[in-house]
RNA sequence: GGCCAGGUAGCUCAGUUGGUAGAGCAGCGGACUGAAAAUCCGCGUGUCGGUGGUUCGAUUCCGCCCCUGGCCA
């Protein structure tokens, strides 16, 4: 049995200065930092997911940062597991995981368990989309509904992802995914989590971080990026990394749907939604203590906040 | 200066044969179990450019004024 470790958590909307804080924070105390980043995974998406430097990672060094092809796909399944192996090196190494990130679910997925549920299958999910193109995702709510009402119930008609989600276990497995959510999945009580929070507020001062950000990436061009990416013959558009924030609307625009204006336009529009959609998790989010980064002594009220668990 | 077309929600516009108005986008709130930077759900009062007139009643009809765009001088 491994020991009970204790692991910190950074968590905040885009554009809320959680990569400088974390560096600050390694600068302070023994800890190693675990990328919490559905896009960070990606090799090749470095400007328009803002990732640290090559020369800034060595420094702070991140775990699961650059660990996928962008044809390829992740999940937070597999997040739990790398990073629960993570979090072991570490500390067996006499250092404290920093886990430090944006993507709620892949927190919530960690601190909170997930269910052992069956692997996405890509055939059987190309096969589902191609009835829906028939028959429309309301017909195949209603198929799910007949095997798996609990399910039905909690997903909205529309909601393909879900709906295809749902049909998709019950086929692999011959069980309704409502049956396997309901089994146990004990959280992993050997690790202690610390939560911290970065909010900005009022909401127009995180917007106007948001779009002079997105400047800077489109400067550090975001374009010529995204062309490399459009021309490899086995990345779609479709890929899940292709869906990221400025990504898919800038793959729009090197693709002659829409102008560059207006590319970055929706890439802004889409920044702005991510971050509501973040705040909203963190709203929910039990135990979190929330710091404001933009005060000047962020990091020294996160550090006096953190001692007592280092001295614990 | 003259003629024409417009001025309605933050933006783009629809509409009211006269009974004070509604879409898309944006924005805001929420949900979230292997694609999550994803996928969905909910939320619409705004001096209908200003001002006078007609009318029981004007955003709607009429006059004048202001503003924008186009054409003509």
């Amino acid at each position: 049995m491994p020991a009970r470790i204790t692991a910190l958590c950074l968590m905040g909307p885009t554009a809320s200065g959680k990569t400088d804080l974390a560096a600050k924070l390694a600068r302070r105390f023994p800890v190693e930092v675990i990328s919490v980043d559905s896009t960070l995974v990606y090799r090749g998406m470095d400007i328009g997911t803002a990732k640290p430097t090559p020369e800034f990672l060595k420094r702070v060094p991140h775990r699961l940062v650059d660990i996928r092809d962008p044809e390829d796909s992740y999940s937070a399944g597999e997040f739990v597991e790398d990073a629960r192996a993570a979090m072991q090196e570490i500390h067996a190494a006499g250092r404290i995981p920093l886990l430090v990130g944006g993507t709620m679910m892949y927190f919530r997925a960690l601190t909170q368990g997930i269910a052992g549920l069956p692997k996405a299958d890509a055939a059987l999910r190309a096969e589902i989309d191609a009835e829906a193109d028939r028959a429309g995702w309301p017909a195949l709510h209603a198929q799910l509904a007949r095997v798996d009402p609990d399910a039905a119930e909690r997903i909205a008609p529309n909601d393909r992802q879900r709906i295809q989600r749902a049909i998709e276990v019950y086929r692999q497995s011959g069980r309704p995914i409502s049956a396997w959510q309901a089994d146990d999945t004990a959280a992993n009580d050997t690790v202690r989590y610390v939560r911290m929070g970065l909010m900005i507020e009022p909401r127009a001062r995180l917007h106007e971080r948001i779009e002079k950000r997105l400047d800077i990436i489109i400067n550090n061009g975001l374009e010529g990026e995204v062309k490399v990416l459009y021309k490899r013959p086995c990345l779609s558009r479709d890929a899940a990394s292709m869906r990221a924030v400025g990504y898919r609307q800038f793959w729009a625009y090197v693709a002659g749907e829409s102008s560059f204006d207006e590319a970055r336009y929706r890439s802004l529009v889409a920044t702005r939604q991510l971050a509501k959609r973040q705040i909203t998790w963190l709203r929910s989010e039990p135990e979190l203590t929330f710091f404001d980064p933009l005060e000047d002594d962020a990091i020294d009220a996160m550090s006096a906040f953190l001692i007592p668990f280092f001295n614990a």
